[in-house]
DNA sequence: CTGTTAGCGCTTTCAG
DNA sequence: CTGAAAGCGCTAACAG
């Protein structure tokens, strides 16, 4: 009788309202359950458990009933009972860690321009795999020491973290996590990072076919940022180290217009014909430090930055930059540490960058 | 005996550990359960949930009994079994729409700043509530229906959506919802706005008591967008309309360039000495056109623009501005929506700006 | 003010 | 390959 019914489509839903809750009680309204489901379909609850979890030891054409039947009354399976029963908690934590740093060289936290991407990245990746996004801000060790007892996530995704001291407290917690962004030099833990060696190496190179043959480097922190001592030697592995002028000073907009103002002599007398840049905020100092100074970029002067920041639109012309695709690390991250929820494993994931044209090199 | 064993403090854990799940089989790795918890404070799991849910309803020393004897052995209620048994989903949604606009005045999707700080409120706010964020990006009306079936949250957070036909499309979900940010003008739902009449008129003032008295109003999209329409509104409640030049065309930076590029006779021949602006993004393209004119600001003339976007700081000076609170608007949002899924009232609550003096203005 | 009882919807043994 | 039974941790009646 029940297999007459599902055969005249979508009208049941009606009926199956009518037959509802008839053992268990009144459900959540407007859904019907699992057990419900699984009489419609002339199964067990089992059977249907395992069609959404583990179909692969159900006969196929049962899989297909239960599926069928499923769509036709809008059959969906509780996430919450599911993650009660599974003693989880369904949820991937975003780590964000807000310590004091020795040094602060950013006047604006500008990573907030990419955290939209970025959250929005990871909400998405989380839906695809039936987990919830959940946020937790850091403000010291014991803030992530108190995580273990918090039970509040299966594993732990976290933003741009490449302290040792960090990664120990992490690990303390005996759960799956990622380190995120700027990690690659971390070791023995998951990683999802971007390259930042290939990324200098790609400025230099953009520079060099434009004809560029005697390049300044601008850079800053470079014995406390790996990142920036990485981007300088992916840069010195197209230019010959000898050849180019390293300036490594402060950076931020202010310190890219101290050191603009310092390369501006051997700019005019042709000693210097191209600029790589740190990042694309210290590039905006030294843009404007050049300006200033009567210098046309990019015919007296090419200069590329890093990053891909929308500031640049301030600027009076596109600079030429370095996008990191931050949407494909986060979403690759999510991906790796759901799966090493279940094999536990270490992965290592590292993505490449990319070179985004500007009007500030001249080709 | 169970009393006895409280006051050793926190060894005890250990024998709670060794005593746990003799009823109920194996719970969560390290944690005890809300059976367990009153087993130890020598009452009911009803009286237990009481203390976490209803704690007026119980007796104080109980109360305090309780919750000292879970802060001893680190019970933490178990979120997912609550949502659960109270047929809840226990989220609340942020629904993002995204659709094609008629008109699209914005180059890049600068909202992406403002979001990283939203998200962070909201999750924040979330949290005080036991409540958790989803989100959902809608690209037609069709996808905000289909959360009628979808049972993924209890109450939706609308951001920054005034148009009629969303509203009427949210109000068949049958589900508490605010629509946060720009919504001044909707009646009959849940709103949680800023003031753009306020701001223009902040805006205003501040020229006025800089000693401005010819300003020009750079805006757009006047008749399409009644947030501008409202800012200009309240800069005309301080300087007297005909005393205004209203300059209604494109905006955005490109559109800004334009519209300085129309308005740099009238400062040059002192017809101007000031403008207001409609938003930040179009400031910045008003400026570069003044700047390449050879004006000087403030001195020639003075600007004010709208949003307190960061961009802004790739101009060669601060701008002035105006800034909306948007922390403050989304955590009221939460917490009103919030309200809303157990009272169903609909609440309007509408936030004032505030100046973000800037050396755009000559003092 | 407090406790007893009966599940919420799902998954996981354990037997077929 | 399939199903029955036993709960996950919590809360909402109901009855004191």
């Amino acid at each position: 009788m029940i297999c007459i019914i599902i055969n005249h489509g979508t009208s049941y839903k009606k009926v199956i309202m009518a037959k509802k809750n008839s053992k268990t009680g009144v459900n959540k309204p407007g859904k019907i359950n699992r057990k419900q489901l699984a009489e419609l379909a002339g199964v067990s609850e089992t059977t249907v458990s395992r069609v959404y979890n583990n179909p692969e030891l159900v006969a196929s054409d049962k899989v297909e009933l239960v599926r069928k039947t499923a769509a036709e009354v809008g059959y969906v399976p509780d996430k919450t009972a599911s993650v009660l029963r599974r003693k989880g908690t369904g949820n991937i934590l975003f780590l964000e860690i807000k310590m004091q740093k020795k040094y602060d060289w950013t006047q604006i936290s500008y990573y907030n321009w990419f955290y939209a991407d970025i959250v929005r990245t990871l909400f998405k990746q989380m839906e695809s795999h039936m987990y919830q996004l959940r946020h937790y801000q850091a403000e010291s060790i014991a803030d992530i020491l108190a995580l273990k007892n918090m039970n509040i996530c299966d594993a732990i995704l976290v933003f741009n973290v490449e302290d040792k001291e960090i990664v120990e407290a992490l690990k303390t917690l005996e759960m799956p996590f990622i380190c995120c962004h700027h990690t690659e030099k971390l070791n023995s833990v998951s990683i999802c990072a971007t390259d930042n060696f290939y990324g200098g190496m790609l400025a230099a190179r953009y520079l060099q076919q434009a004809g560029c043959k005697k390049p300044v480097y601008i850079t800053g922190f470079l014995k406390e940022t790996f990142a920036h001592s990485q981007r300088l030697n992916g840069f010195l592995s197209v230019f010959a180290k000898k050849n180019v002028a390293v300036l490594d000073g402060k950076i931020g907009i202010d310190g890219g217009f101290e050191a603009g103002k310092k390369i501006i002599a051997s700019i005019k007398n042709a000693e210097a014909d191209c600029i790589g840049v740190v990042n694309d905020l210290t590039a905006i100092g030294v843009i404007h430090a050049l300006i200033a100074a009567g210098i046309k970029i990019p015919e007296q002067v090419s200069i590329i930055g890093y990053d891909n920041l929308p500031f640049t639109i301030a600027l009076p012309f596109k600079l030429a930059t370095v996008d990191l695709f931050l949407n494909r690390i986060y979403a690759t991250a999510v991906d790796l540490v759901i799966k090493s929820i279940r094999n536990e494993k270490i992965y290592r994931e590292v993505i490449k960058p990319a070179i985004v044209p500007g009007e500030s090199v001249r080709l």
